[in-house]
DNA sequence: TGCTATACTGAAAGTGCTTTCATAAAAGTA
DNA sequence: TACTTTTATGAAAGCACTTTCAGTATAGCA
């Protein structure tokens, strides 16, 4: 990333003005050691020049306090936004600037957390659904610099979270008293190295509530997708077609419910009458198509993520904390 | 081992490690290109000194620091998501550091406007949708910060638009093709002062187009609505039930239609017989919802934007463009 | 008028970092 | 086994300044 901006140099004064860039230099920084008459010819030069010295502003905005960094797979998901509009929300108040590092290879996510805490200046990290090994958090804390962590629990971190597994549990008690004894998992088991793996545990509640009640739920019934819309109307286009009706279908993500959904109406099938949906997540979507789902709270969590680090930022005694917000079951049109 | 100032440098850290300064810095700036045995080896030394590199140093060095900055009304909506979508992904192959600056006031704007070419020392800045006046403009060119304007146009920097009035018309000569000969347009008129209104333009076309065919369109057949999904449905609810059906509606965005879809629902009427919808934007939530719409490429904006704000980065000469990117009719279940 | 103290100024040596270029070592390939 | 390619590294040349040091011109004073 080189660019070969023509800004002036002192060099360009200098040349410009008939004097050397150390006659420059001193009538920036002690213009009592130079002529006032040389002085003012200098100055003007500058002037015309549009010169400005870089490097110290630079250095003074590079050292600011006043920036805090945010690491997200930002791409991959809604959910991700929402989170990151939270986290906003409360840097904007408090003029803060928003450095965003999004993530896309596990390469480049060591490498943001190898040299975050030394080259960017930060005050403060948030980490969105992003995996930190041991190694890398002690670094962060040698470094002395204030973390808070979401959708990752590390005991050295403060950190905002849910119980996925209970919102499994809470998936299937809903559909269970809804009267249904047919039920489907829809999800992505395998993640991205980089990310980290709330669906397992999401399919993990559902299972035990089911398995307790003796509900049959064997692995044929977990309809493994990827996290996109298409793919997973794809699959669930395949899949209904041999299901039993009615059937009740737990969807991990908002997301791929959507998919399931699409799918549905491609066959003609009713909902919720043959098919039940229920996703996950509450995304704005969700209500925009009327889907039932589990909803975690998104925006809160990346401003309570954001609030936790400003009170750490201010005052870094204050205990480490570890936040659990609550899930909820809102009922729309897909149940 | 021993240094006379107590901050330990680049050169502390070879000596201590036994490498070259070239291989400390290296392990910072361009890890891949060094053994993965001596990073580490490198990385354990840095954080035993508690080396931090200086920044203004660097920032010399490199005469680049290596950030872009973007201003955007953030959260009104899903469609600056997804333009900033299209930013992120070329600064994060680019390796540029991405610092978000969300406005929500027109003061706030300002401060932005005043201090980002000073004080916050960015290689290039993009707008989103953001009004600028022609004297911040010069001053932003006279701190010679290299600038890209996304959908408000300036003749002084490179822009990335659409012809909003032209989407309008397609909309008409779309709906009208269809044979529809009854009209609302959905939208909202006033807008905050910070941003511009691409709305208006949008039903100039519109109405234009209907006029010239003799249609009957008076301002009654517009329906003023906030950007916001439940108030647009509200309106549209008092408004369907004395509307003449069939009726053909153009939402000046996709979320306002989506508040319309929801209406119509909502009184039972059917989709596109009844009340046929078209949107405007294409947001990824238009293809979960089946929505016709007249698409613009927000992704591509800016991407584009940020390509062409590389460009000027890398040769300040080259010229300043200004690209309007194309619309297109999606047409979808609600048309 | 001659001599010294003083005021200016430029050359050059840092400053702490990045990057290019060259080379040695390691890994493929024939 | 010889020969080419790739990978890993260090030496050295910037980058845009600041500061030290030394030289020259000027003013002050006898």
């Amino acid at each position: 990333m080189l660019s070969r901006k023509n800004t002036p140099t002192i060099y360009d004064v200098a040349r410009s003005a008939g004097v050397s860039i150390s006659t420059v230099s001193r009538v920036l920084n002690n213009p009592e050691r130079v002529n006032e008459s040389t002085r003012l010819h200098v100055l003007a030069t500058i002037d015309e020049l549009g010169f400005i010295p870089k490097a110290e502003a630079r250095a003074r905005a590079l050292r600011s306090s006043g920036r805090v960094g945010v690491i997200t797979p930002f791409f991959t998901a809604p959910s991700f936004v929402q989170r990151l509009r939270g986290v906003a929300s409360v840097l904007t108040e408090s003029n803060y600037e928003l450095v965003i590092f999004t993530v896309d290879t596990l390469e480049r996510l060591q490498h943001y957390l190898d040299t975050i805490p030394l080259t960017h200046n930060l005050d403060g990290l948030i980490l969105i659904s992003v995996r930190v090994d041991e190694k890398t958090a002690e670094r962060i804390i040698q470094h002395k610099l204030e973390t808070v962590l979401i959708e990752y629990p590390l005991n050295m971190f403060s950190s905002v979270e849910i119980d996925d597994e209970e919102g499994g549990k809470m998936a299937a008690r809903f559909l269970k008293g809804k009267g249904y004894s047919n039920f489907a998992f829809v999800g992505e088991t395998n993640f991205p190295k980089y990310g980290i793996n709330p669906i397992s545990s999401r399919l993990k509640g559902f299972q035990q509530v089911l398995s307790e009640s003796n509900v049959e739920f064997s692995d044929d019934h977990i309809w493994e997708t990827p996290y996109h819309v298409d793919a997973t109307r794809f699959v669930a286009l395949e899949r209904l077609k041999t299901a039993k009706l009615p059937i009740a279908i737990f969807s991990a993500t908002d997301l791929q419910a959507i998919g399931v959904i699409k799918a549905v109406k491609q066959l003609g099938l009713r909902i919720p009458d043959d098919v039940a949906i229920l996703g996950f997540d509450d995304l704005d979507i969700a209500d925009y198509m009327e889907l039932s789902t589990v909803r975690q709270p998104l925006d809160e969590s990346g401003r309570v993520a954001a609030e936790l680090l400003f009170s750490r930022m201010l005052d870094s005694t204050r205990p480490i904390q570890h936040i659990r917000l609550p899930l909820s079951l809102i009922e729309r049109g897909t149940t």
